[in-house]
Parts: structure tokens; C-alpha cells; sequence
DNA sequence: CATACTTTGTTAAATAATTCACAATAGGTG
DNA sequence: CACCTATTGTGAATTATTTAACAAAGTATG
């Protein structure tokens, strides 16, 4: 079952196959069951030559003259992408972006079960959100480990990102994705990544300043 | 002043003098007014000539052996990121994260007003968000052309964002960011960029399926 | 003011990522 | 079943990005 090829590939590779893997769940609620990579790479403007090559990197899913199989395709990338298995996942700090990413339908959909909720402040302790109550951080170790999370979202400000990031390092948390405007230093061993409002923001006011260039196709 | 040199220069350049721009102001309010392209990798986990390689594609902001002053540098930066101005952003779709975003405090502090909100149900419009009405999808057109409305942020559902987007750029619109999780075709010379959490979480979810790699340094 | 020390800006080298181009192959057709 | 068309998978070529290395240029010191 996929995953069997050798070869290095660029950092870029994996997020693209999340971007097919949802293109391609659109073409089967449609009802289409075969696309090529010229097809597909036209919905995203990206190039068939480059799908081509980054489903390469881990098997060989199409067949010539045909196309891809949809279905056949979205198994293989679910698999890929770690999405034919639920994460249990925990917000830490509860404010106006907390809340409304704890809301967020995508991330059940995708099996991203939010278990858990964090915050620090005493008026916020206690209340619930979802059903689920809103924890003091003192209780978050012991959460971690009964629940076997692997995934924590912050989205504390960014003075208490850190110190919030080493209390999960240390509860034993396999990865991170970061909303706080600021760089985290995490163990070796975790996973971790960062969604940066503000960056993308001044990125866009620097080419509306300067530059005639179109951005990444692949936001487009 | 400033943006002065000629070469082209990689796509994550800008992404980067904003991470050396967010850096900068934490060490200009520690009173720190040197830094040379050492110290601030280090802080960065960036290689000293990227920093240097970046920052002379715009000009020669440092003296050699002395490195760089911290408020000349951030100045140059403001300017480069078109932070010397401010910017009026609407948000369309104010639900949990169009209203979570609305009241981000890190928008205003950056230049970025906040001055209208649009959504197209009937029980929030009318409804105010920090003092600002929510207004009908009818009203934007004129909107964005009374207030001289330059970006636009996108909170709608995936299934919307399109429309939504069409309407944005007919309405005359310069820069579109975009939280939907799908793609958007966006006109020529309207610039566009997502954020995409359900990506970002699904690269983290490979990485812990399959690779021991660590993820991009940048994002730490 | 000569020497030692720093640290930049830049050219060259090394790496990485994308795109091209085409042989290999699956399926359809007469 | 021979030929035609479509489209993959991939090695080679190209393009892009990062890193190394160092001369140039500044400060500090005795």
C-alpha cells in the first residue's frame, strides 16, 4: 500500500498532494471516476508534469493512456497524508482564533478530533465550548497522556507561545501547528509548523507596493 | 530609500524580511540598536549569508564589521513590506473566523484597518463587531469604492469563496486573502494568497506517519 | 597609524525543484 | 491484430535557491 518509493522529494511535494487530494474529492462527488494530470493540474494550476512527478515519489497510482482511477487515487493519498486514522487534538489558549478554530468543521471532517481545550485565564476555565469544558493548563500533562493526543494548536499570543510550547514538548505532544506571530524552538522530535496571518498579509502588501508579479500559482 | 537593486529574488525572500521585520522590532524594544546577520539567524534559525543574500537584494542596509542598526533596518523593512501606510481591509464572512480575525489586534498594530464586514445572512446583518456594522453583499461593491477598500479577507465557506471572490475583484478590489480551503481564480492583476489550515495540519500528519525529517526551519 | 578583529556584500559553488521530452504502455478501432 | 491515440512515469535539462567562501571595509587597540 503506497508509500514505496525511494527517492528524496521537495518539502513542497506533500503539500501539494493535500491540495490534490481535495481537488479530487470534488471530482468524485461529481461523480468522475478517471482524471489525467493535465485535467487535474488545469484545477490548480500547477503543471501535469509536476503531479506526475510528485505522485511518482510515491508509487505508481495512474495508468497509461487513462489517467488517474479518483477513487483509487484519494485512497492512496488519504493513506499518504495520515487521513484514514483519527488524531486527537487540543487548543491551547481560547480567545477569538481558539474558539473559532475549535469550531472549525473542516477539521472533524478530515479526522482531526478536537478532545480538549486550554487556557490560563480564570474566567475562561470552566466554561464550555462544544460541550467540551475549557481546562487549566496545570491539568494539561495529565490530559495529554490519558488521552494519547498527538496534536496541539496554539493560539496564545505570542509572548506565551513559547513557554506554552515547551509545557507541550514536555507532556510528551507529537506536533505543533502554531498560529502565534512568532517563532517556536521545540524538541527534535516534534513535528511543527506555523500559519502566519500577519506574514502573508505584509507579503501581499510588498507585491502590491512593488511588483507586477502574480504570486504562488499554487495559493491561486 | 530603500527597494534600489535590480535581481530577481526567490519567492520566499519577502516571506522572510517579514520574519526579519517581527525580529527586529522585539530587539528595538529591548533597546538592542545593532545586529548582525549572525545574532539575528541565530533568533531565526537562518543562515547568517540568507539573511545577508536577502537583504541585498533591496539595498545595503549594514556596515561591514559593525553589522546592521536595528531602527534603520526596521525603517527600510517598513518601508520594503509597505508597512509605512496603512492599508483598509474588509472582511467578507463573519462567522467563527471572520469574526475571530476581525478583532485580531495584530492587524491594527500593523497598519491594517479594519473598516468593513460583510456577510449575506439576514440574522447578522445589522449586528455590530467592535462597533462596526455587519453589512449585506449588496452594499460591497459601492463600499469598496466609497472607502477605497484595497484588500479583502475571505472567512466564507469553501463552497462560496469563488463567487465571493468574483464579486471582490468586480468591485475593484487589489489584494485578496483567502482562508477558504479551496483554490480561487482571481483576476490578473488582483494579487491573492491563502492561509490553509486543513493543509498545514495534513503536512504535519504525513510527517508523522512517515518521515523523521524536521519540518522547514523557517516556520520553527 | 599599523595591526588585529568583525562583519558585510557578493561572486562562485553546491543543492534543490521544476519542467521538458520521450519511450513505454494501455485502450480503442477497423 | 496492427495501428492510432492518449497519457503515464522518468531520466535529462533547466531553472531556482541556498550555502560557502572571501575580498572589501569598517572599528578598536596599543
Amino acid at each position: 500500500m503506497a508509500a514505496k518509493k525511494k527517492h528524496k522529494f521537495p518539502k513542497t511535494t506533500v503539500e501539494r498532494l493535500s491540495y490534490y487530494f481535495r481537488t479530487l474529492e470534488g471530482l468524485a462527488k461529481r461523480g468522475i471516476d478517471t482524471v489525467s494530470s493535465e485535467v487535474l493540474g488545469s484545477k490548480l494550476n500547477i503543471k501535469s508534469s509536476q503531479i506526475r512527478k510528485d505522485l511518482s515519489y510515491f508509487g505508481d497510482f495512474g495508468k497509461r493512456g487513462m489517467g488517474y482511477d479518483v477513487k483509487y487515487l484519494l485512497k492512496e493519498l488519504r493513506y499518504i497524508l495520515g487521513l484514514d486514522r483519527r488524531w486527537s487534538v487540543i487548543v491551547v489558549g481560547m480567545g477569538n482564533l481558539g474558539t473559532a478554530i475549535a469550531q472549525y468543521p473542516g477539521l472533524e471532517k478530515r479526522g482531526f478530533q478536537v478532545v480538549g481545550f486550554f487556557d490560563n485565564s480564570r474566567t475562561k476555565i470552566g466554561q464550555e465550548v462544544n460541550g467540551i469544558p475549557i481546562r487549566s493548563m496545570d491539568e494539561l500533562p495529565d490530559f495529554v497522556k490519558e488521552n494519547t493526543v498527538e496534536i496541539a494548536l496554539i493560539t496564545v499570543p505570542a509572548a506565551s507561545a513559547q513557554p506554552v510550547c515547551n509545557k507541550l514538548c514536555k507532556a510528551g505532544i507529537k506536533a505543533i501547528l502554531n498560529f502565534a506571530p512568532t517563532p517556536l524552538t521545540v524538541d527534535e522530535n516534534v513535528k511543527h509548523l506555523s500559519v502566519d496571518l500577519t506574514t502573508k498579509l505584509e507579503v501581499l502588501t510588498y507585491y502590491m507596493s512593488f511588483s507586477k508579479d502574480k504570486l504562488w500559482k499554487i495559493f491561486a
